[in-house]
DNA sequence: CTGTTAGCGCCTTCAT
DNA sequence: ATGAAGGCGCTAACAG
């Protein structure tokens, strides 16, 4: 009976007005339901909730029945994270990332598609998105979360990954040289490599690059690419042609502006993620130049917005879903304990040929 | 002096060589570091560690220099769940999805928008991903995190909204009528409306419609915004080419081939959704009907394969990401404890026009 | 300024 | 078959 005195504590969510002083189903008192008061209103034991919850054997037929109903009254679902803390295994699988953007948020597609029907649960963490926390946010989330929330983490885009955790850790796309954790990536440089040649082919000479963040691997290998591409084809990279875009949009336009406001603008240019490619269109367009008629455009991802970008863009498809996907399988078999063979991967990656690319004008 | 002694509870973790005796960079000894053993290695009190952690007063400078020193050494940081468990403010928001889709992790990136800068940390949750864990699901993750590991949450096209939680809650795009919730969704009768003026205008008369799950307040509304952008233009509607599609493409290919097999076919084809108008697509290929030339498709959602459709198909958008920013905003208010005056928002939808529809062809 | 004490919600021996 | 007690890692009163 002390289940409808408790006016101690506040509600501070919100109220529903449905009524529910109708029938049986004693109205689900609000908010946080506890073992507690499942054992109170049941009238017995927390311990003995704990053992119906669990199937644990040594619980009398009907006491299993009564409290069943009155889990089921109460809408009593245990909390992760008591139940964490408690045990050392819980059952659920993180996908670690610095932010949720286009290939983070892809990969974690290729996560859920592992994990469907493994009986994992999947808790994607983010510590919050910019700059300031970004120094080593792959070693706190990990801390804060493996072994008492998660059994295994994927790690997307690391930067550090000398990291030390105490349960099975996956980097996809890891930027610090050869690392030190079981990993998957693309094939950057043959990517790249794919990308330019196709400017060349299309007839292109004068190609720049909006290259990536300098100080991650996967920006250092698809700049590579792009000059081993041009020196392939007996072609010297112009280095007032290559401008760094930081992988991101704004550093992206202000590179974009200024390889394209120049006099001798290059005919093509090959960006080292799609993010930035969709910048140099933006900017096309802001300086009336055509696209793919004055000006080719290559990218490199083939995240979802490249589709449907005006016009769509001719880009580098690295498998990200696919890469997400064997992250998570060697993330599981790691759990399961045992012990997988091929510890660091490398998916290839291939061409996609949208509209963003022509030859280019003859211009006199 | 019982620090030392704790012989009882063997490390399950793996056992790393460093005997911690001895010199300074005491290797960071491996796993789960604890507030424990910062304390015992410091040589101080766990509440004073965790005084330092919180920038509480009452430490003397000297004292946190030495804490902290030896926290950065060990790597330590706080767990989470632990944390979570003993305050009631975790700083944390979750957006809870019955699996991580194209909408769902849109919507994800949405609020990851809007939580950029505000100090939160944001956390997706799925169950799971299939079928099983289809039912209550909203209810049951609900329970599990909220007040335990978030503050508050965004809910993913739920089906059930009268869900009770003792914080606050946004849903985006609710499934189940005049929701109890605050809400943020797509106007979809008027987008719906959108598509079919659209068809109406080409000079469409024959217009039929492939519905969606009637269960779903979406589907519904989908198919009124048909059935009164129909009547506003005195046409009637024929049952006849009335047929549900369920949101899925198995069940739209049926349906488009009932459609389209009869002898007076209809020239145009409003779909609930881009999967179902992707069926119809793929149908009249089969059946030898031209796109857009003797048949026009619209349909709903504005997913990335609509455009790389053969033809790309002319389709109503929803602003998805914008309506988890949205959504976001609202928690976070609500949160705040604001008094947020909107709580049930619909966004406007626009159409995308593509190369799926064209003029009715004169035929006799 | 520092340490002791008491839980947060749950699960697990160990008694009864 | 049931319940009492202790503890997961952490924080927040209260002592000293």
């Amino acid at each position: 009976m002390k289940l409808d005195s408790t006016p101690d504590d506040v509600v501070p969510g919100l109220l529903v007005g449905a009524g529910a002083g109708t029938r049986v189903p004693t109205p689900p008192l609000r908010g946080r339901v506890t073992m507690q008061q499942v054992a109170a209103e049941a009238g017995v034991s927390i311990s003995t909730v704990s053992k119906v919850i669990n199937g644990r054997y040594g619980v009398s037929t009907e006491t299993v029945d009564h409290v069943t109903r009155v889990i089921d009254r109460l809408g009593y679902e245990a909390s992760l994270v008591a139940r964490s803390l408690r045990n050392r295994r819980t059952n659920v699988v993180g996908v670690l990332v610095m932010d949720f953007e286009p290939f983070s948020t892809e990969v974690l597609k290729g996560v859920a598609d592992a994990v469907h029907g493994t009986g994992y649960e999947l808790i994607a963490y983010s510590a919050g998105g910019h700059e300031e926390a970004r120094e080593g946010w792959e070693r706190r989330s990990l801390t804060r979360l493996m072994a008492t929330l998660v059994d295994g983490a994927v790690l997307v885009t690391p930067t550090v990954t000398d990291v030390q955790a105490d349960g099975p850790v996956v980097a996809v796309d890891p930027q610090a040289g050869p690392s030190a954790l079981p990993a998957v990536a693309a094939h950057n440089l043959q990517g790249a490599r794919l990308g330019v040649e196709h400017l060349i082919e299309l007839g292109h000479t004068r190609i720049g690059m909006i290259t990536g963040r300098s100080d991650l691997m996967s920006a250092q290998q698809r700049e590579q690419g792009y000059r081993e591409a041009m020196a392939a084809a007996g072609l010297c990279v112009d280095q007032a042609l290559v401008r760094s875009g930081g992988f991101e949009p704004g550093l992206s336009r202000v590179a974009a502006r200024e390889l394209l406001s120049g006099t001798d603008r290059p005919t093509a240019v090959f960006a080292a993620n799609d993010l930035s490619a969709l910048a140099v269109l933006e900017v096309a367009r802001d300086l009336g130049i055509d696209v793919p008629g004055q000006l080719s455009v290559v990218g490199f991802d083939n995240i979802p917005e490249s589709v449907l970008a005006e016009p769509s863009l001719t880009t580098v498809q690295q498998p990200i879903r696919r890469m997400g996907q064997e992250a998570a399988e060697m993330l599981l078999a790691l759990i399961a304990g045992e012990d997988v063979h091929d510890l660091d991967r490398t998916l290839d990656t291939s061409l996609v040929l949208r509209s963003s690319t022509a030859p280019p004008v003859q211009v006199r």
